[in-house]
RNA sequence: GGAGAGCUGUCUGAGCGGUUGAAAGAGCACGCCUGGAAAGUGUGUAUAGGUUAAUAGCCUAUCGGGGGUUCGAAUCCCCCGCUCUCCGCCA
């Protein structure tokens, strides 16, 4: 969410800036209801004043053994008159709140400005493409051929773009898992977090996913008999949800700035817009394993963290020896939350493509002002804290890459050297 | 799942219809005292919103969350959430 004393202040610049990301923001709409707002308030509070200074006199006159007739009298009128502009008051505040609600955040000065994907810039490119000798497969027939895959299965089981995986490569992707967790911990200086699986309505309006894209969300079902509570619960569609959540409502103290977490969560997303595009195999699933890193940062370091918690996802990339691509998201391209994202974008010989695997964003105090989720140095006022984060990486998509680039002409897959340890020793499956 | 107890500021803890944003203590900050420190002593010590040039004043809200009763609610009523204890079940 927007600061709406910015919002107030710069409304011209601000929708200037938000027209750049393709957001048309109603200029005539926001200030009728601002002017609306503005003087509901004022009036609303002043009768509260009132109210509240009658019923003390009362009180006092009562004390004091005197006729609280007259007072009593002087006052009927007013909890009608209160009643009626607080009402109007919540209205219009309502609306006002619903539409800041959907306001996505200002881009960063750095982002560069275009309509679509094909205006993201490439920053920088690691690792160079392997030529083959033979003709390289994708993953499907890969997996498929050694009985690893079973996409019939997952289809009986549940439902389309689900997946059961086997054998050696289910066992790698976990060890990926591992490897990927292990190296944000003891390299990285993160903190592992276990965390839930489902999560309440105000985690999901707290990191933005609500309440723009319910659609894209799992909501379980209640039942009504036993289920007597007035909130609703939905499955988490990335570890960002109950991580960033952490810190909701709360107050850190600054001397221990940053906060570095990194959480490995199953997603679960029920994308609907996107069927048609990558049908077949692990690249688009409605339930897929991710490791994920979290920052809570001082705001002065949010850009140096941007770029760091970037690199930590490339590390990994690296050490895995796969080549990758670094993309800075246009602001036509980039999420609802964020002030700056970049894309990693890992090598598929099998599409002969450069595909997302990671995604690392700012959202600068976008979040945590939807969150509460503040720090205070010393004895100062609290202040909003600038929270990032980004894949660390997207497992079931790098299982994709480390099978189309490590392809043999027999089938087999070579593994690299730094996944041994987490597959019995041995160096290819 | 059954029965009971509770949820108050940074913490402990009082208040159970009336000038209570909230006693008291602890902690913390600043001062006094001291050669210095401890002890003692004094003052201060929430958050959000509005108004405003203002992080100055003033106003409003907040005692788990929401709603209600009332001139007036931390205090009474209803719904919900959470915590604890005992029993049952369970990984």
């Amino acid at each position: 969410m927007l600061d709406a004393k910015q919002l107030r202040a710069d409304l011209k610049q601000v929708a200037a800036k938000l027209a750049n990301r393709g957001f048309t923001l109603d200029i005539a709409k926001f200030e009728s209801l601002e002017q609306q707002r503005k003087d509901l308030q004022v009036k609303t509070e002043q009768l509260q004043a009132q109210r509240n200074q009658n019923a003390k006199a009362i009180g006092q006159a009562k004390a004091k053994g005197e006729d609280v007739q007259p007072l009593m009298d002087a006052v009927a009128n007013l909890g009608n008159q209160f009643e009626l502009t607080k009402q109007a008051f919540d209205s219009v505040q309502a609306e006002l709140d619903a539409m800041m609600a959907l306001i996505p955040n200002i881009p960063h000065e750095t982002t560069p400005v275009g309509k679509s994907e094909e205006q993201n810039i490439e920053v920088r490119r690691w690792g160079v493409p392997r030529t083959f000798e033979f003709e390289a497969k994708d993953h499907v027939a890969l997996s498929e051929a050694r009985g690893w895959y079973d996409n019939d299965a997952a289809t009986k089981i549940t439902s389309a773009r689900f997946s059961v995986l086997k054998g050696s490569m289910a066992r790698l992707q976990r060890a990926l898992t591992q490897f990927m967790l292990d190296t944000h911990i003891q390299d990285h200086g993160y903190e592992e977090v276990y965390v839930p699986y489902i999560v309440n309505q105000d985690s999901l309006f707290g990191t933005g996913q609500l309440p723009k894209f319910a659609a894209d969300i799992y909501k379980l079902e209640k039942h009504a008999e036993h289920d007597t509570s007035d909130r609703d619960l939905y499955l988490i569609p990335t570890a960002e949800v109950p991580v960033t959540n952490l810190l909701r409502n709360e107050i850190v103290d600054g001397a221990q700035l940053p906060l570095k977490f990194v959480a490995h969560t199953p997603c679960f997303r029920s994308e609907a817009g996107s069927y048609g595009k990558d049908v077949k195999g692990l690249i688009r699933q409605h339930q897929f394993e991710k490791v994920e890193m979290v920052q809570f940062v001082h705001p002065d370091q949010s850009y140096a963290a941007l770029e760091s918690l970037t690199n930590n996802a490339e590390a990994l990339l690296q050490k895995l020896g796969l080549p990758y691509r670094v993309m800075a998201l246009c602001t036509g391209d980039m999420g609802f939350s964020a002030a700056k994202t970049y894309d990693l974008e890992v090598w598929l010989p099998g599409q002969n493509a450069y595909r997302e695997i990671s995604s690392c964003s700012n959202f600068e105090d976008f979040q945590a002002r939807r969150l509460m989720a503040r720090f205070r140095t010393g004895q100062d006022k609290p202040q909003l804290l600038h929270t990032l984060n980004g894949s660390g990486l997207a497992v079931g998509r790098t299982l994709v890459a480390l099978l189309e680039n490590y392809q043999q002409a027999d089938g087999t897959i070579v593994l690299p050297e730094v996944l041994r340890p987490y597959m019995g020793g041995v160096d290819k499956i």
